[in-house]
RNA sequence: GGACCCUUAGCUCAGUUGGUUAGAGCGCUUCCUUGACAUGGAAGAGGUCACAGAUUCGAGUUCUGUAGGGUCCA
């Protein structure tokens, strides 16, 4: 007989079978001809990434569908990968270099610097791939991917020169989100709003001429360190006010002294700062629009750093924007231009990843016109993508019914370099939409131009996203033809569920939706170019005052800590059941905990069942089931066998509606509560003796195969050492070499063999807790010590006594006692009204009767109080011509119940 | 301004199509080291299900509104 340790201890656990699942490669993942495949991909974290509790939460997951769809039988791939992450990374080792050796990435050129950036990854990356191992992803290494690798990156300019060909992407001078600091592009996506404390100005902008009355026009602005940009005010068409204004001119009040028109556009909102706008073409998005439909100038004011340049006029030039912003209020104040200055809070765009505000400019940048739009809508609309929560979808179709061009290049050097090529000597600032499409002029391509001597690449690279959104079809090898087969793309393409969070539905979700409806499987129906079936958002995991966890707020535990603390399965199986679908989850290291003792409790429920006596044949389901006595079934094991039952149908149910929750406190309830509390319990009696014990150990051996074929998904770990401890498995196979049975298919197994489960006997097993709780109950109250020694009597009916008689040995051991007899006396004892009628306690000293009497008149009041209200229920002439018979028959009966209670309690209480 | 989510025990959360007396984990009180497990066992205290209406024989559950908290979009 195996020893087994008197606790679990995970560690060395973790590392051998860890070790041996990689050895044996049961994490390949390999279709057969025709098999069901089971795909996931993982959402490639940084490569210089390190593991937080979000990874934890959401690799957890992924980890549980894939191994669970092995266990059905599925071909089951997971792809692990890496993320360039072009500014993350970058501006990491640009902070590296700064530190350790004061120099810039401009100080080292590109090629150099690109090699450090190579060399930090080598050194720092992919070690939360590393770490995820720890955890007990099963994914399948050998398919590791990174977004920056050869393979991938062709796949990127292949996506780039294709949607170029179609015209989808254009070079072009539109209004860009600019980060000052990372001094580059960035996507709509990548912009946060923040709702921001400043000011707002009321100014007065003097009139050239006066007109009437009129000497001057008075708007606000947040922004007056760009007035020396302004090219025009700005009114509404409709605006009676200004009726009479139009077509005249103001003077701009800082800068050069200019005077500028005002004009009419509809963009203007009347009811805002007196119903006048000044107009900025080069600083607000806004503003360039109304300059491009009136045919104004741009004039920038501000430098690509954010300092304010000579066109900000003497007074600013040099400054930084925000210090600029305020001398410029004051120069207005003194020259009488302000009217009033007014605290003030609005919403402003800040740089996602520098957290300051961007600076909007007009910019030559390439663009995405996103391809497959009302295709993207249609697939989630039809449910051929499914999205869990549903209600995600409604924000993906939001965003697409709304969506804009993308700017896909980054003035980064650290990424895919956009595959296009300038001809010697042409301004790439000045390029038209014509020249685009001109060979003589650009060059297009995947492998570059024949004569790379007379032609400039391209210096930027593209959104890191531009990369990721081909993920499921770059790490199945897209498009190489060799590649493809090799990973077996007609196999696992599309991927069966993506798992992510909601905060990238628009970054990555709805970008891959459109890159695979683009590009996999050109003229295939639409349901085989989607790039996955189900999307599962997983909650953010916050910190217990519900703030997000993040390295800077330092609120995050380090799960590997929790990992050595608790033990990987302990960290899944708890966090699993504090994450119920599409919530948020607030961390809760209790719930660890109890993930750990969970593993604990199981661990010594086999301990026990090793102990209890030999270990006979496991092999496999149907040696098991053999041994099974037909003859020997009683109500307990019909019970626990119903329950099993029961818990494999919930655990399919939750797998296929994502509720982790739902199945890991079902798991959680059903091992502990009905099979050690209850069924092992009630079974030592069994097992003791001769006759019963085969039989009895027969059942626990089935009930914890079964079970951990059905943990394994959550605790891999403790599941497969187990399993190899009970001796399910066969010399060198795992557990997830077997097949779990469905619920349907294991409850007609044990049919076959005789013991067709009876679900009434759940019923009876329920009546024999709950006396075995009263007698328990009865106990304290009398404040009996736990020793066996006392007697209790139940007046029964013939029937209740033939009901209970089979168990009363099994419930004389848990309750406690020396022994339960049959009475047909009304003995004066404490008593309290059973199921099978009236238990009293034999504790060998004499009656208190008021203590009697008070708890038998509590006792009576709550039964009184139940039946008031049945009564009244069934009184309610409505009711009992309304309600469905089933509840009315269960009033009835219930009702009864509890009279009869109500009247043994009365009769107790009188012969006190 | 538009969309969505949340509010249930001291804390963190379940509660599936409306149907008996609303559950779990942690914490708390009392008892127990009895040959699986003290990472454990037994008993117990603790809830006007945010608030106000509506629908219904019946609402934690459906609808409307209010308050508070949160998220996304503009």
């Amino acid at each position: 007989m195996p020893e087994i340790t008197k606790s679990y201890e995970a560690r060395d656990v973790e590392a051998k079978w860890y070790a041996a699942w990689q050895e044996a490669g049961c994490f390949a993942g390999e279709a057969r001809e025709g098999q069901e495949t089971h795909t996931i991909v993982i959402p490639p974290p940084n490569v210089t990434g390190i593991l937080h509790m979000g990874h934890v939460l959401n690799n957890t997951l992924q980890d549980a569908l894939t191994r669970r769809a092995r266990l059905e039988g599925k071909a089951a791939l997971w792809v692990p990968g890496t993320d360039h992450a072009g500014i993350a990374t970058q501006t990491m080792v640009e902070k590296h270099l700064k530190k350790t050796e004061g120099i810039t990435r401009h100080d080292l050129g590109r090629e150099a610097f690109l090699e450090r950036v190579w060399d930090w990854r080598h050194e720092k990356g992919d070690k939360i791939l590393q770490q995820l191992k720890e955890l007990g992803c099963s994914c399948d290494w050998d398919r590791t991917h990174f977004t920056m690798d050869e393979g991938y990156s062709k796949s990127v300019r292949t996506a780039f020169v294709s949607l170029f060909e179609k015209g989808h992407i254009y070079r072009g001078k539109r209004m860009v989100n600019w980060c000052p600091v990372s001094k580059t592009a960035l996507s709509d996506e990548e912009v946060e709003m923040r709702p921001t404390k400043g000011h707002i100005w009321r100014l007065r902008y003097e009139l050239v001429e006066p007109v009437g009355e009129h000497t001057h026009v008075v708007l606000e602005t947040t922004r007056p360190e760009t007035i020396a940009a302004d090219v025009a005010v700005a009114v509404h068409p409709r605006d009676e006010r200004f009726k009479d204004l139009v077509g005249k001119k103001v003077w701009r009040p800082l800068g050069a002294k200019v005077a500028i028109p005002i004009i009419t556009d509809e963009a203007v909102e009347m009811d805002f700062g007196g119903g006048a706008l000044k107009v900025t073409p080069a600083h607000d998005k806004v503003d360039f629009e109304i300059g491009q439909r009136n045919g104004l100038e741009v004039i920038e004011s501000i430098d690509p750093d954010g300092t304010l340049n000579e066109f900000a006029g003497p007074e600013l030039a040099g400054m930084e924007r925000f210090a600029g912003r305020k001398k410029a209020a004051q120069i207005l104040e003194e020259r009488g231009n302000l009217v009033e200055a007014k605290p003030y809070e609005n919403n402003v765009g800040y740089s996602q990843r520098a957290g300051v505000p961007i600076e909007p400019r007009p910019m030559q940048q390439w663009w995405l016109r996103y391809p497959r739009v009302e295709e993207a809508k249609q697939v989630v609309r039809d449910g051929l993508v499914q999205m869990h929560p549903a209600r995600w979808s409604k924000v993906y179709l939001n965003w697409l019914d709304n969506i804009q061009d993308w700017c896909i290049s980054r003035q980064l050097w650290w990424g895919h370099r956009i595959p296009v090529w300038y001809r010697k000597g042409v301004d790439k600032e000045t390029l038209t939409e014509a020249d685009l499409q001109n060979p003589e002029m650009i060059h297009v391509s995947l492998e570059g131009p024949a004569d790379p001597e007379n032609w400039d690449q391209e210096e930027d690279v593209l959104d890191t996203w531009a990369s990721s959104w081909l993920w499921p079809m770059g790490t199945l090898g897209w498009p190489d033809g060799d590649a493809q087969a090799k990973s077996n793309f007609d196999a696992f393409y599309p991927t069966t569920t993506l798992a992510t969070g909601a905060d990238i539905i628009f970054f990555w979700v709805a970008r891959m939706i459109m890159a695979g409806l683009e590009f996999a499987r050109p003229g295939a129906p639409v349901e085989e170019r989607i790039p996955f079936k189900h999307v599962y958002f997983n909650g953010i995991v916050r910190d217990k005052k519900g703030r997000k966890m993040s390295k800077t707020l330092g609120n995050s535990p380090d799960p590997l800590d929790l990992i050595k603390d608790y033990g990987a399965d302990g960290v899944r199986f708890g966090l699993l059941q504090m994450a119920p679908l599409g919530q948020d989850v607030k961390f809760d290291e209790g719930r660890i905990e109890s993930g750990k003792n969970f593993c604990n409790k199981l661990w010594n429920a086999c301990r026990f069942r090793t102990m209890s006596g030999e270990m006979s044949d496991n092999s496999s389901l149907d040696a098991i089931l053999a041994r099974l006595d037909p003859a020997q079934m009683d109500e307990d094991d019909h019970a626990i066998l119903a329950a099993l039952i029961e818990s494999m149908r919930i655990l399919e149910k939750s797998f296929a509606e994502f509720e982790f929750a739902t199945a890991t406190q079902r798991l959680y309830s059903f091992f502990w509560n009905d099979f050690c509390d209850w069924y092992v319990e009630v079974a030592k009696t069994r097992v003791l003796d001769p006759a019963a014990k085969d039989h009895a150990l027969a059942v626990q051996d089935l009930v914890i195969r079964q079970f951990l074929l059905l943990f394994e998904p959550f605790a891999p770990f403790i599941a497969e050492e187990l399993w190899s401890v009970m001796g399910y498995g066969q010399e060198g196979k795992f557990l997830q070499d077997n097949l779990l049975e469905t619920a349907e298919e294991l409850s007609s197994a044990i049919a076959v063999r005789g013991s067709a489960i009876d679900e009434a006997a759940t019923s009876t097993v329920d009546q024999l807790k709950q006396v075995t709780s009263q007698a328990r109950q009865l106990k304290a109250d009398q404040s009996v010590p736990q020793k066996r020694d006392v007697t209790f009597f139940l007046q029964a009916s013939n029937e209740d006594w033939a009901a209970i008689e089979p168990h009363v040995a099994k419930l004389v051991r848990l309750i406690g006692a020396e022994s339960i007899a049959r009475t047909t006396e009304e003995p004066s004892l404490p008593a309290i009204v059973s199921p099978f009628g009236t238990l009293y306690l034999d504790t060998g000293i004499k009656i208190d009767p008021e203590a009697e009497r008070s708890r038998l008149t509590k006792e009576l009041a709550q039964v009184q109080k139940h039946i008031a209200g049945t009564k009244g229920r069934l009184s309610n002439e409505a009711f009992v011509s309304k309600a469905p018979p089933a509840v009315i028959e269960g009033a009835k009966k219930q009702l009864a119940d509890q009279e009869s209670k109500a009247e043994e309690i009365e009769r107790l209480l009188k012969s006190l």
